[in-house]
DNA sequence: CGAAAGGTTGAAACTTCTCAAGCAGGGTGG
DNA sequence: CCACCCTGCTTGAGAAGTTTCAACCTTTCG
């Protein structure tokens, strides 16, 4: 695996380094995603888990008239599965990703050989859960400048370090539409709130992309706390 | 323990009723809380895990302003802990509550004993992040009106058969207020969208109670799925 | 070169909120 | 026992935020 792909694990990982690498060990095979794709099959949903090596991806709702709510982005580190109790959730990339894939069963194997995976699985599904709630409080009860504020700092944080080309800040590969499916607004009012963070210069449009030149400052102005992201304390 | 808590916990129990009593024997004490109380003080919040026997509680944020959102509700058979990576966040009783209290460190314990439990645990927060995610995608896209049946039907699933007074429905202990702070909505709207509930004969009002008599009918009317709760299949 | 996807802008409509006032019930102290 | 108060519920009217619709522009890609 190249070493970049291990650096940015390092960073952000939910689960330890050294559970991430028995997972990999494990791990039958790798694929690369081009954007916008499906990670997991249909067939593939009810017993396959992955853990994501680089790129950004989430998890989504669709429903019947075509409409859909991104509720979770997933960074390099983050494990995940499909849900066959959520069957109108799916799990896509937003840019190209590397992910290795583990069949549940043998991930329970992992489990009974070292229990501390099941533990630390368990913490990290906590993590997981602590964004969510932070997610609802976020659509529930922020107005729209905050809300897209908001989620853009957090994306940015969780994706530190590993955009190597904005120092200090990152380019996130987002266009409108899908950040507009992740705040739960629409894509013109989307627009109309980044057009106001650009007049303020906190960020800095592209076609499909949002850069972040100057994060703290726009942690400022969202008035941003990571706690809940769980960060390694170094950082 | 009295044998309606036990009744109750095999019915909706996130963890297996076997779990759910090795954690009952480990607790170090079992409190009856009242209705409106915070269930971990200040200090335990680190270090304090809980098992819900009876009632209803909730777990919420409060803001600066004094502004609340309630992000889960907790019925009996639920798991939960304080999370110090969240601090502005609480678990507090709607009802009166009977609650089985556990150190974190023997949690630990009988993890190491049981490995099961804490793969269990894990299977748990899924679910958990699972209810989370149809909070988000029920906050974040259906109206005023669709939403609040929704949340309904999902409280009134889960405390399913621990209302024997309403055989078929049940009566949720939960003012208009605290539905507001659930549905991300003003206590006005809320009235306005009981008010055509029960208009439709949908619910019966009470103060700080709302009854539901029919609730496939409301299931119906909301378009409510409940495979996302992992039932019992036998349910 | 044309088509498709994403972005931009304006105007009107709609949902929900806020403010404000009043009502109803339950509990408490005199 | 009554008066009072507090909390929760109800209703109206105006304001605010967001969506929808529609048109057009820009970039990318085949």
């Amino acid at each position: 695996m190249p070493a970049r792909f291990v650096r940015k694990l390092e960073k952000f990982g939910r689960l330890s380094k050294a559970e991430r690498q028995v997972i990999i060990d494990a791990s039958q095979n790798t694929r690369k995603i081009a954007a916008r794709k499906s990670i997991l099959h249909e067939d593939e949903n009810a017993h396959t888990s992955c853990l994501i090596l680089s790129g950004l991806a989430c998890r989504y709702k669709i429903f019947e008239d075509g409409a859909r709510q991104i509720v979770d982005f997933l960074v390099p580190g983050d494990f995940c599965e499909g849900d066959a109790n959520q069957p109108e959730y799916h799990l896509g990339t937003l840019s190209q990703c590397v992910i290795a894939y583990l069949d549940n069963d043998v991930l329970a194997d992992i489990m009974d050989k070292y229990p501390r995976i099941s533990r630390n699985l368990w913490r990290a599904s906590k993590a997981e859960a602590a964004v969510l709630r932070e997610w609802l409080v976020n659509i529930g009860r922020r107005n729209a400048d905050k809300r897209v504020a908001y989620l853009i700092c957090e994306l940015c944080t969780r994706l530190d370090g590993s955009d190597a080309d904005v120092p200090g800040g990152c380019a996130l590969p987002v266009s409108q539409i899908e950040l507009a499916d992740a705040t739960a607004l629409s894509t013109v009012h989307i627009n109309r709130v980044l057009s106001r963070l650009r007049e303020k210069r906190l960020v800095t449009l592209q076609r499909r992309s949002i850069i972040i030149k100057d994060l703290p400052r726009l942690k400022a102005h969202a008035q941003f706390q990571d706690v809940y992201l769980q960060l390694p304390k170094s950082a």
